[in-house]
DNA sequence: GCCCACTATCTCGGATCCAAAAACGTCCCC
DNA sequence: GGGGACGTTTTTGGATCCGAGATAGTGGGC
């Protein structure tokens, strides 16, 4: 069973996760000769693959002009968080009646790794060290892999989709740029979490929801004390050659 | 008129309403060539809307061997008015505190309207005359329109987006041939219709937002028992490209 | 008569080629 | 010196061409 793929998915694919890690900046435009040349293809699958992430709503086309790799606004930004809180709420409520013994311990696992991630993190802050960004990826995947049991169990695949489309709009790594609001972040995500898991394990599903949209919620507010601290700053230019 | 629009777009849409408007039924294999003579375009624009077709949801490609409509399964079904009852309350709770009396004036004319074709379904549904489509296509408009009031207050159009996206998986006309079961969801519709304008008028925003909630969810649970009574013709769940 | 291999054809994915629109630069005129 | 018309260059959108994989049809072997 050869998983024949496309050179337009492969792509798409590559270029979807480079907009959406941050290491393509917003506003940047994309030739498809400079994209057929570094793929090694000629610009038809390359055409494929960006009507692909236009569809998605990651570049957006101006006719006779080129792609241009869509910047977030803060409404849209504020927006995604509401979509996941509501989504991510109704996946908990849906899977904590079908939570398994085996189920909660591995979310026992997941956030436990996800303590110490949180631990480490809000260590390098009070010690004022320079963040690596390693460490701060490991932890939001560490974030992700408690939310993906959840939706796991659930057993919502358009809900999950739709989900974590809407989680891709976090920008990268320019958020943890402001210390001090993040170390909150840092605590709270931990509470929370383990406030979610105890809720689940009680079987109280109206419960867990409540706190899964809050969860997402409280993040939500953050960040956009963040993005207001980072604010007139403007956009970081950050060329990629 | 400096809209230049690329032909894949054009095409991209027509086909899309095609698909959603259930004139192209679901597990039909598109033909490439068909469709470019069609057109009377290349079949490289025609791929580039199929592309674009594709991550949207529509269709499913298989590597070498074409493009298929998909399908919806009863679970995709349910999980669509799922999201559609979370993003439509979220959407209902953040307008009420938005409407001006003029939005709600509007929302008046819009029931009223509404309310006038349920009395005329209704009406032919008791006599057991043959439905004519118009008419069912005009009530499902003017329901949406209700909607699209509330949308366009709250200002999210990102949430707008996606739920109208969840709105599309209604299979077209085939729902309506179950006499007995739409005859409730007519006048359930219209009465909750009336409950979500007074709540809003009312300026109760979370009382709004139960009643969008539930709204939509009853709308689901009938939906199942129409497809129920339908027959299990279950079809082959599709696959996301 | 049945099954498997081989071939012929059909369709798709990708490459190449061409026309048209936009960005760029130059030159002329005021 | 400045502004606009005009020609050049760049880049996109679309058409055509080609190789690869898949399906179907045929023929030979058992």
């Amino acid at each position: 069973m050869t998983t024949v793929s496309t050179k337009a998915d492969d792509i798409a694919r590559v270029l979807e996760d480079e907009i959406v890690g941050g290491l393509i900046p917003p506003d940047t435009v994309l030739r498809q000769e400079t994209l057929s040349e570094r793929f090694d293809v000629s610009r038809t699958p390359v055409r494929e693959a960006l009507r692909r992430l236009a569809a998605l709503g990651l570049v957006s086309f101006e006719p006779n002009r080129g792609v241009r790799v869509r910047s977030i606004s803060a409404q849209e930004l504020r927006e995604a968080f509401l979509v996941r809180a509501e989504l991510e709420a109704l996946a908990t409520e849906v899977a904590t009646p079908k939570m398994t013994p085996d189920d909660l311990a591995e979310m026992d696992v997941v956030e436990r790794r996800f303590g110490e991630l949180t631990l480490e993190l809000r260590d390098q802050a009070r010690r004022g060290v320079t963040r690596d960004a390693t460490l701060f990826v490991e932890w939001m995947q560490a974030n992700y892999a408690f939310h993906d049991v959840i939706y796991r169990v659930a057993e919502l695949p358009l809900v999950e989709r739709i989900a974590k489309s809407a989680r891709r709009t976090f920008i990268g790594d320019r958020v943890w740029q402001a210390r001090a609001e993040l170390d909150q972040l840092y605590a709270k995500n931990d509470l929370q979490h383990r406030a979610i898991r105890e809720a689940i394990g009680a079987g109280s599903a109206t419960a867990a929801r409540t706190l899964a949209r809050e969860h997402v919620l409280s993040s939500n507010t953050l960040i956009e004390v963040v993005l207001e601290t980072l604010g007139a700053s403007g956009r970081a230019p950050g060329w990629n050659g």
